[in-house]
DNA sequence: ATCGTGTTCCCGTGCGGC
DNA sequence: GGCCGCCGCACGGGAACA
């Protein structure tokens, strides 16, 4: 037997006993929420993407903005469109698809639906977002069953249940992909879209995982592939039939092993069913791109908006950090970020304007800029009163103490509202 | 004017404590 | 005192993902 710790949750996993991990991917969700309010548009190219007042359908060719593509329907993906396009681009490619705003509100109400419609199912289940999940099916009973002469009748019945479930509470479908792990679950769900039902066992590998390329592998992105293909890994089996040495001396001992890993379809990842947020953050790009000086009155704006709104997150959630950032993106898409750690946890709005304020002044700022966010991290509960052998783990001594009188812990319920705050007089743009 | 928003993880670097 | 190695932490950047 193994113990592993994560996350504040013991998971036991058995050395002998093989697992039997879920992937369930719904199927171009946002496209497919829209249509269930709108079923006159099933059918035809729908793309998902930008935002703006009235909430009417447009036709793609006519929008004129920044903004990307969040889903397309399948329709409008057979006309080369596809997540994380530059609307202006898709709109070259699709000017007769329609375009609708997104709602996440929505989308949040309806991943609650099917989150809840597979629990009550498959209980041991690991949020990874708005549209996935993976559970570990391994203790549920009726997958061990075997079905007429389908070893795995008892698997493709239960997953049956669970697709049965979420399109009942949602109308909507999904794609699930099952596995010994949750490395090849979530390549299995992805292997028959839409709703799929692919069970990946450990002799379908050579057929169905190796041909694949290696940017299939959850964890390799656009980066790493062009580095493996120019190196002649184009596939995982190009991956797999490398030694784990040459890896290593390849790609340095950490990376080298878990590529090898992933190859071989080994993965040790326990589904986690419960974690706490690292960091809260909100940012926003602008319609054009600001100058530092010129600009400097609507940088400033927009910079209080985002605190206040990343305030009130953080207060409606019960959290608050010692570490306060901010996120520059310049007109030529470079990326600039900048955080500061105090003693103790923000207290209040103007901390964490004083604290991008210091960010800020450490950057250089001589290129308009396109993109602004602000970030807290080093994160504590302030809904609860945490007993102070937890709270002493960040930083022992100052962090817990409050001075008596100071301002008010926050409590347990609906967030105070919001206190106008006194606009910053100061620049905060200087150049 | 093609490239949003929010989050997590990893790694390198630099620094202070021991 | 200088240097070394080790460790943990803060910070910045990059990559990846939904």
């Amino acid at each position: 037997m193994r113990y592993q710790a994560q996350a504040g949750t013991i998971v036991c996993m058995s050395r002998d006993m093989a697992r039997l991990v879920a992937h369930l991917d719904m199927d171009a969700f946002y496209a497919s929420v829209e249509l269930l309010r709108r079923p006159e548009l099933r059918g035809q190219p729908v793309v998902i993407g930008g935002a703006w007042p009235d909430r009417h359908a447009r036709r793609l060719g006519d929008y004129a903005g920044r903004g990307v593509v969040t889903t397309a329907t399948y329709e409008a993906r057979a006309l080369g469109v596809h997540s994380g396009m530059g609307l202006m681009k898709a709109a070259a490619l699709a000017p007769h698809a329609l375009l609708l705003p997104v709602d996440f509100d929505e989308y949040r109400r309806l991943s609650r639906s099917f989150k809840q419609a597979t629990l009550r199912i498959a209980p041991h289940m690991e949020d990874r977002g708005i549209d996935e999940i993976y559970l570990d099916l391994t203790q549920i009973d009726s997958v061990h069953d075997t079905v007429g002469h389908d070893r795995w009748g008892g698997v493709r019945a239960l997953v049956q249940e669970i697709k049965n479930s979420v399109f009942a509470a949602t109308g909507l479908r999904c794609s699930v992909g099952v596995a010994a792990n949750k490395l090849l679950a979530k390549i299995a769900s992805d292997l028959d879209k839409p709703d799929g039902l692919t069970l990946l066992m450990p002799e379908d590998l050579p057929l169905r995982y190796w041909p694949l390329a290696v940017g299939r592998i959850h964890g390799v992105g656009p980066k790493s592939s062009a580095r493996l293909e120019q190196m002649g890994y184009r596939t995982v089996g190009d991956l797999a039939a490398a030694s784990l040495a040459t890896l290593c001396e390849r790609f340095g001992e950490s990376q080298g092993q878990w590529l090898h890993d992933a190859a071989h379809g080994r993965d040790d990842r326990p589904v986690v069913t419960s974690s706490e947020p690292v960091s809260f953050s909100r940012e926003t790009t602008f319609e054009r791109d600001l100058h530092p000086r010129q600009d400097r009155l609507l940088l400033t704006a927009a910079l209080q908006r985002l605190a206040e709104r990343l305030w009130a997150d953080l207060q409606r959630r019960g959290y608050s950090g010692r570490t306060v950032g901010i996120k520059l993106r310049f007109d030529d898409f470079r990326t600039v970020t900048r955080d500061t750690t105090q003693d103790e946890v923000v207290q209040q709005l103007d901390d964490v304007l004083h604290g991008a304020r210091e960010c800020l002044k450490r950057v250089n700022l001589s290129r308009r800029i396109r993109l602004l966010g602000v970030r807290v991290a080093g994160l504590q509960r302030t809904d609860v009163d945490v007993p102070s052998t937890v709270a002493a783990q960040g930083r022992p001594g100052r962090s817990q103490r409050r001075a008596p009188g100071a301002a008010p812990t926050r409590t347990a319920g609906p967030a105070p509202t919001e206190q106008p705050t006194a606009q910053y007089t100061l620049p905060l743009f200087n150049d």
